[in-house]
DNA sequence: AATGAATGAGAGTTCATTCAT
DNA sequence: AATGAATGAACTCTCATTCAT
């Protein structure tokens, strides 16, 4: 990701990598309107270093999106390659709806773009996003489990649904989530 | 709406409504983090006005969010009356998503609970909207349009993530909300 | 008092006694950072009606010193009239630091000058009550019960000094006010 | 009197001290409604460099306190060392109310309790000064120049008494200071 | 004459960002 | 490279005063 000619300092990476950490925690658990001087208290680094690595907060905040996007992908990648093609798709969705979403304030707000858009921030996130979706999705069609006439990017809008509703009433959450996905499967 | 004593005075209660409109399309377009000020400035009238009216912004979002709610609710008993309750459900949901969410972040917000508490701030008007939707879910279900097992608070929650959809992608809504919404038909 | 041609209407002198006395009883108990609408609303009327009384929220407060210095003024001159010349001034000051001060704020952030010039506000009422102080003291200084060194406007600047105390501390006031009152009779 | 872990930057220790010289000037001179912004702009810093070394106005309020106590109780310390026991009090007295008080509107404000509470606010600062109080004042009983039935709260009410009469009329200060003060002496 | 709604200039406070140390 | 102090614009909210009703 990083597009740098020297690679950074050991002890810069680390900070690098202690923010990232800190500020994917703290924008999850609060939201997007923490301030920085808290991150970088709780990253236990001045303020100035984490300007230093990311030179706006919108910046700080994709960094933090494209890192967890990453691990997304891959998990959806090791469900195509290990799992039952019939299911991959729903078990995807369903993880990333519970697991995530329900400590993930600040995913939900990026991803529903109250506050910065994703696709102008990590558009290669993005795409990889969409691309694996479309994989699980295509293998579900093609298992027959999920219907014909949508693509990755009607699923992702789900996805994105499903995040809200999750923050909205996380007690209701599971059910629901069901509840949409069934919409996905072949009518009839 | 208004249980207050007396009646406001007709310059305040102008003055109110517009505010309450401006306010509206103001958080609509660009969700609940405007200024005060800059609202005052749009309604043509000063700061302290809208303060009397509304003593926090909160207090201002919450008074949006019934208006609004209000609306939403008529137009559910409107469609329970004249319609057909097979489809009812349905075109009401469509409705309050494509027509109204088109335009509407800080509804979106709201009812996701970013900024505000929905349950707290109007809790009529949440009540007044379950009881809606749950007597439109009912019709549908005797009419055997929509699935047994869900109840208007699923529903409910639903909306919130075709909403947050909507917000998302506006050009995706429509054929999403109908991916998402067939998830409430009965299986099979 | 008042000085203008025509006498008030009935129901405007009504109206302005009432003010008068809610604005007393209110900045006593709370301080002159009160707003002049909440002293409105007490008193039952408009806040446009106190401005039509009283030009300034000063001019309001003036008005309440000088009424509260007439009962004081007159006070003194009971004493003088019906008591005992070797201790009514020393009658008259415990009793305007412990009976008023008690519950004044507001007269003792004026008398120290905090918030309004005094003898600019009221001059009349700060010339009254130096004439009648002045009475109380040479009464008892001929009475052999109070130094002759001091003049009425030393005895005054005292007076503010115990309804600060009274202020500062109301529990000790009594005794101390004691001990403060005693620096006035004749050394020996 | 700073207790935290790490010592303050050189820079931000000069800025700090530099806020609160000026913060006491200005509360001397104005009161204690002068706005935060007007000192920085007297200090030559941001508002915002006040904020993050008294996270409160009344935090300020309390270190300008607190620091001008620290010298009054190092006067009485000196006095009670170097003196004679007998006049230290009163020459102790008398300096406070005519040295400082001679400016200090905010000083008396805050000792009556006009805005903030001095005890609460700076309870240390308040417990050496009753201390040192304490001791002038034992020394002059025993001394025989002070009256025996008066403890140091009953002296430091007297002498916010005084601090009030020097705001009110400077002019009377010193004359009036004495008889307030001849009243500590014993009788006859 | 009375009302109370409207005004608008500040108030205290926060925080993304910059920069001296 | 890292720090964290400083900045200052922006925010919400208050209130003395004015003015339409």
């Amino acid at each position: 990701m990083t597009r740098s000619a020297r690679p950074l300092r050991a002890d810069a990476a680390r900070n690098r990598a202690r923010v990232l950490e800190v500020a994917y925690e703290t924008f999850a658990a609060e939201g997007l309107s923490v301030p920085i001087d808290e991150i970088a208290r709780r990253a236990g680094v001045g303020a100035g270093t984490i300007y230093r690595h990311f030179p706006t907060k919108e910046e700080l905040f994709s960094a933090v999106i494209r890192d967890r996007m990453q691990h997304v992908v891959d998990d959806g990648y090791a469900l195509l390659e290990a799992g039952d093609p019939g299911t991959a798709l729903f078990t995807f969705l369903r993880s990333i709806v519970l697991q995530w979403g329900a400590t993930d304030r600040g995913l939900v707000e990026a991803l529903a773009g109250f506050d910065i858009d994703i696709q102008q921030a990590a558009p290669e996130s993005e795409e990889a996003f969409l691309t694996v979706l479309g994989e699980l999705l295509r293998a579900a069609q093609q298992a027959g489990t999920a219907r014909q006439d949508v693509g990755a990017r009607e699923v992702k809008a789900i996805l994105v649904g499903c995040q809200a509703m999750q923050s909205y009433n996380s007690e209701l959450a599971e059910r629901v989530t069901d509840v949409v996905v069934d919409g996905l499967r072949p009518r009839r």
